[in-house]
DNA sequence: CGATGGGCGTCACTTACGTCA
DNA sequence: GATGACGTAAGTGACGCCCAT
């Protein structure tokens, strides 16, 4: 089975059509010629057709379920106000339908099994798709605030090593950063650092900070030799 | 017991239509 | 009134799961 958006808790695939969902539906759109599009036409009708058709059946004519027209036409029900909050409502208690739900719903909308189906199916792709644009953004200002803090210790490593060639004495004295005894990712203050000697700390700090500054984090790390 | 095929539910992608600025 | 952007109902194919054979 798929993975659910919701399982995967922060998931973005910053490939995924999601990430740009307008700019590929209107890209897909440009590419789908007419010709395109009567080849893909089913020699046989599918599984799926054939069941809608035989909703259809059950349920009544195209004029009043919203099926096609004599000419062929596609012809869009809007589903009322009402409808829509009574759909909205059952989702918001569960996103899923069984069989027995879809077909009380249904009944209790005067709508085909099939219709409700669809507009679960729908909404729960809106749901995604809003639920990946805030994953977006929430990544979009991750990623800034940690090439700002990246910015901010790669100056501070200069100003270190700038220090300890002109004044290696205050250098040693000196007490340690404090941008660098507190992770800015998981914000938990390092106590080790604190009781370890001033030299040594000195030392880990430039040689972690020169690796690229990216282990800031004090929970278990592995850390890269630093490639000649 | 594993392979296979059909039925079913869900998803991603797409199309087509209604609405609104 | 014409037009384009947008929202959304619906069509389609693919995939995974389940179950019978």
């Amino acid at each position: 089975m798929m993975e659910r958006v919701e399982d995967l808790g922060l998931s973005l695939s910053l490939s995924s059509s999601l990430a740009a969902p307008r700019t590929h539906h209107v890209a897909a759109m440009l590419l789908r010629s007419p010709e395109k599009r009567f080849l893909e036409m089913p020699l046989l009708p599918s599984k799926r057709s054939e069941a809608a058709a035989e909703e259809g059946l059950r349920g009544g004519s195209d004029e009043e379920d919203g099926g096609c027209g004599i000419d062929g036409s596609r012809k869009k029900l809007r589903l009322s106000k009402d409808q829509s909050a009574v759909l909205e409502d059952s989702f918001r208690e569960h996103p899923t339908l069984n069989p027995r739900q879809k077909a009380a719903l249904a009944q209790q909308l005067g709508l085909r099994p099939r219709q409700v189906e669809v507009w679960f199916q729908n909404r729960r792709a809106r749901t995604k798709l809003k639920q990946t644009e805030v994953d977006c953004e929430f990544l979009k200002r991750c990623c800034e605030t940690l090439t700002e803090e990246n910015r901010r210790l790669q100056k501070e490593v200069q100003e270190l090593r700038a220090l300890k060639l002109v004044s290696p004495h205050l250098y040693m004295h000196m007490s340690p950063p404090t941008t660098l005894t507190m992770c800015p990712s998981c914000e938990r203050v390092s106590s080790s650092a604190a009781a370890a000697s001033s030299d040594r700390r000195a030392a880990a700090i430039v040689s972690t900070a020169a690796d690229g500054a990216a282990a800031v984090c004090h929970r278990p790390i592995a850390v890269r030799p630093q490639q000649s």
